[in-house]
DNA sequence: ATTAAATGTGTAAACGTTAACCTATCATGA
DNA sequence: TCATGATAGGTTAACGTTTACACATTTAAT
């Protein structure tokens, strides 16, 4: 059984195959009975139009890119899935790419992209690529950046606010007498991770405290990496009392490392960025500032259709801000 | 600037379209001097061969489709993932579509990727579109259905066994003197949903318990339908003292919900089909039934990838068993 | 020296659509 | 009556590749 074509169909409903197109795209005139029985050929025969050609002929993939870092985040995975139910709704499709933080198959997945004619291109970047990005975006193709910034790579840019609740949450600490206050940070080549890193650090510094080389650890923002963390900082002579992680897999990193160390996990306060999803259910002394991928997704989304359908091309930014609640907490 | 075809760099490179095509995909015989030079022009022209052309001329798409009920939840995205990598690193690309549990959204995914003529299928159905599945299967493109199976179409099949464990995970909470126990279940249409629950009644029959009417909930697999569910089942004149949920989203629903109700999360023994992640942190008397979305991932894309690379037209049925973990326990 | 096989390259016809361009019919209004 | 525009539908040339075929030229084998 061959794959039908539109010739088939036309030939089964005894027309040209520019009306059986005119009458599957509501294009042209088409009289009420030929439209009838093309309609009925088409079903009758089962026939499905081949995107592939219609989209060489047309030269509009009607598809959209995406790279994310890590597609087993909820967060990530929570923006990605409101971007692609907005841009399903617009005919478009989305394709993911993971680039597991790894700039080299962030470059592959580009090129995997951009061979395919994606439309448009949605980007949380590792921070690497900046020229071929550039490039990217000097060819006039919309891209817009998710929740990271790229430095020295100016483009449409939807992201959270990552000084701000930080600052508070330092103030917190300080305030709640901490004095030994571990960090546990991202790959400083990643914006968010580094705007979290400088925040914290001096928000620290004009509170008075010196914050010492030994209670910074830098992970790269996966489980594993903060569950090393703690471990190493758990270690130090003077153990923190607290610790701010700068993401929410390293927090949880962070509390199967003291779970095996056998450490309560109320020993140490921690603030996380980004939510833990059962963080409600847990009855630590944690706090969280709390993202909001949904808002971040359908910015990301707002703006590429805004390119997309209706022309925009003014360059927008949006920053969302989150908001720092502090959580379960319980008596020092 | 516009985009670049074939044409271009062949006229750049001073040989015909066929050799640049013979270059760039290592077929037919190219001299090592124009094979440089061709290369050269593509480098400098930062030529990107169209898929899309390429995909109508070799009528195929290398291509793969997916549709996953669920893209927040962890347990499919993992599937998801596994699967995503395994196809990349053999030149193909997987388009994920998200049904949302419903029969009318996974049809138009259908479609839209039967459209995009997907060379593979992956599967994880509502269990309604019988009839348009069976159709697409006996049509010859190959089909997997990764998780759950769908009574009355016969495909090559990854899953979990959803009975053995149930069934011991049944006869620990009986010997635990557990006599009046809840079971929060999925929709039966689908098939994972069904045999998890029967697997639960029938073990508890056996085990000489009666199961009533009003210790059953009929959730829908989501989060919210959990907390609906044990809000109701703790309600009860005799509100029970273990609960069964059969996904781990509804599990976490259970959670909220006993939250919300101001009830002690270990005021009730629950056994989770699924895993929480966390659940490891959880102090709570939680059991769960650990599921191995690697390997139904792994599974599912060494099946499709034999069928598709090898011709391999064998059937086939892989059943992962979950193993039933009692963790956390407490006494009574 | 002759032939056959291996090597190298170009020409042009597909792949399945869409859309520009035609032609033809039929109302409508001046 | 005749032009005009709306309606209806067919022909055909693209879109950017790949590849079958053709034609040279070189190499190897007899």
């Amino acid at each position: 059984m061959r794959k039908l074509t539109i010739k088939d169909v036309a030939k089964h409903a005894g027309v040209s195959t520019a009306t059986i197109s005119r009458v599957l795209n509501g294009s042209g005139y088409v009289s009420e009975d030929v439209r009838r029985q093309v309609l009925a050929s088409v079903k009758e025969l089962n026939y499905r139009p081949n995107a592939i050609a219609r989209s060489l002929k047309q030269e509009k993939s009607r598809s959209i890119g995406m790279i994310l870092p890590d597609m087993s985040n909820p967060y990530f995975m929570t923006i990605a899935r409101t971007i692609q139910q907005r841009l399903v709704a617009e005919g478009y499709r989305l394709l993911f790419m993971d680039s597991d933080e790894n700039p080299d198959k962030e470059r592959e997945a580009l090129d995997a992209l951009l061979s395919n004619r994606v439309e448009g291109l949605l980007l949380a970047g590792t921070g690497g690529n900046k020229e071929q990005l550039r490039q990217l975006i000097g060819s006039g193709i919309p891209v817009v950046l998710v929740d990271r910034c790229v430095p020295g790579v100016s483009a449409d840019l939807v992201m959270e606010d990552n000084r701000g609740p930080v600052r508070q949450a330092m103030e917190y600490l300080v305030s709640a007498g901490h004095r030994h206050i571990g960090m546990i940070h991202g790959p400083k080549t990643i914006s968010t991770a580094l705007e979290r890193y400088e925040a914290a650090v001096r928000a620290l510094q004009e509170a008075g405290l010196q914050v010492g080389e030994e209670y910074v650890y830098s992970g790269d923002f996966s489980r594993k990496s903060g569950k090393q963390a703690i471990q190493k900082l758990m270690k130090l002579p003077v153990p923190p009392t607290a610790v701010f992680s700068a993401n929410n897999e390293m927090t949880f990193g962070l509390y199967l490392g003291l779970q095996e160390m056998g450490i309560g996990l109320d020993e140490v306060e921690v603030v996380s960025f980004g939510d833990l999803d059962f963080s409600s259910l847990f009855k630590h002394r944690l706090s969280v500032i709390m993202q909001h991928p949904e808002s971040i997704g359908d910015s990301a989304a707002s703006i590429l259709l805004d390119k997309l359908l209706h022309q925009k091309s003014a360059m927008e930014n949006r920053i969302i801000i989150p908001k720092f609640v502090q959580k379960n907490k319980l008596s020092l």
